[in-house]
DNA sequence: GTCTATAATTAGATAGAC
DNA sequence: GTCTATCTAATTATAGAC
């Protein structure tokens, strides 16, 4: 991986930046040249396709994400591992969630490749889920199901109380809304 | 309200559905009076602000928002209302939780006046939600909660498997989703 | 009220100097 | 590699005819 003071790199960071705070199409070149310190010449001289082609780099990039599961392998039950969970997206999730809003409202625009390399990125996170929950219940599908309803709440959470600033009016943060959602599966657990 | 045949409310649709679909700042005026059938010259003698002072009223109007809870004052449960609440979606899911997500995204480039309407929109349904909720568990702040788990819930939902089109790869449809929440509200119903 | 025509501004993109 | 200067095309916005 490149140093970050590379050039080509800065660009990509900053156009990462950019498109989660003000999305794809409100972000023009000449924005993210001067956030990256140089002019949009010199941004084509990296990508040749401009703006589009930042865009496809930046989705193929970024789409990896945070390991949002790293260390929870030792949960003792399904409530217990949303609530680590839960902990563990306290730092991550504003930045992959954003990062996936911008994106969404950008699919119908994207060619099927764009398209397809988005939708991977969040069937791996729902896949990586469905495993670390797959022990907690009766069968494959139930872990699928599970998986996606945690994916599913977490994000509208962060799209809701984060973006719309919900918080301000009611004041429910990530920790407790994790604890709903524990709560919910604790009487469950031995279903 | 004024029928729909008057341009200034058919411009008014129009431009609902293609911020809806592609976004604020992807949607050009020229595309607006195009859909509309007029030029952009009779599009500034109606809204003289132009694009921004659409978007004011697109958002002040629409946000009101379809009853979702109609009809389901009878629920014997709290799993029961879930499912209700499910089936009623099915209709109305795709246009309310469009109409917030290109909103959100552009939240942070509105005015106060305009967050604060937004907001507002959002602080209603869930309010609603929360009521019906309310005979179901023990005191308010608990319906609070579960109202909010379930609007983040399904907008999470439709985010991801509407706009991302996930569906096409794991087919967990609307009304299933709704049977993974409900089911998990069966067990604690008694609490 | 709605159109044609057009001005003003901005965005995307490139040629050529250094 | 990066900049200055500039071009083209698109977008917002308006004046004036009908």
């Amino acid at each position: 991986m490149a140093q970050p003071t590379d050039l080509a790199e800065r660009i990509l960071i900053e156009s990462s930046g950019l498109f989660r705070e003000n999305g794809y199409d409100a972000t023009s070149i000449k924005q993210i040249a001067d956030a990256s310190g140089c002019t949009t010449a010199a941004l084509y001289y990296y990508f040749e396709g401009g703006k589009s082609e930042i865009l496809r780099e930046v989705i193929l990039r970024y789409q990896e994400g945070t390991n949002i599961l790293q260390g929870i392998e030792t949960s003792e039950s399904l409530a217990d591992f949303v609530a680590n969970l839960t902990a563990n997206l306290a730092g991550s999730l504003p930045m992959m969630a954003d990062q996936i809003g911008w994106a969404l409202l950008q699919f119908p625009n994207l060619d099927r490749e764009d398209q397809r390399v988005l939708q991977d990125g969040i069937l791996t996170i729902h896949t990586s889920l469905s495993d670390s929950v797959q022990p907690f219940v009766d069968d494959s599908e139930s872990a699928n199901r599970v998986a996606w309803l945690l994916y599913c709440a977490f994000f509208g959470y962060h799209q809701l109380f984060y973006r719309a600033k919900i918080e301000t009016y009611d004041s429910l943060d990530l920790l407790a809304f994790g604890e709903v959602l524990s709560e919910l599966f604790e009487k469950n657990a031995t279903q």
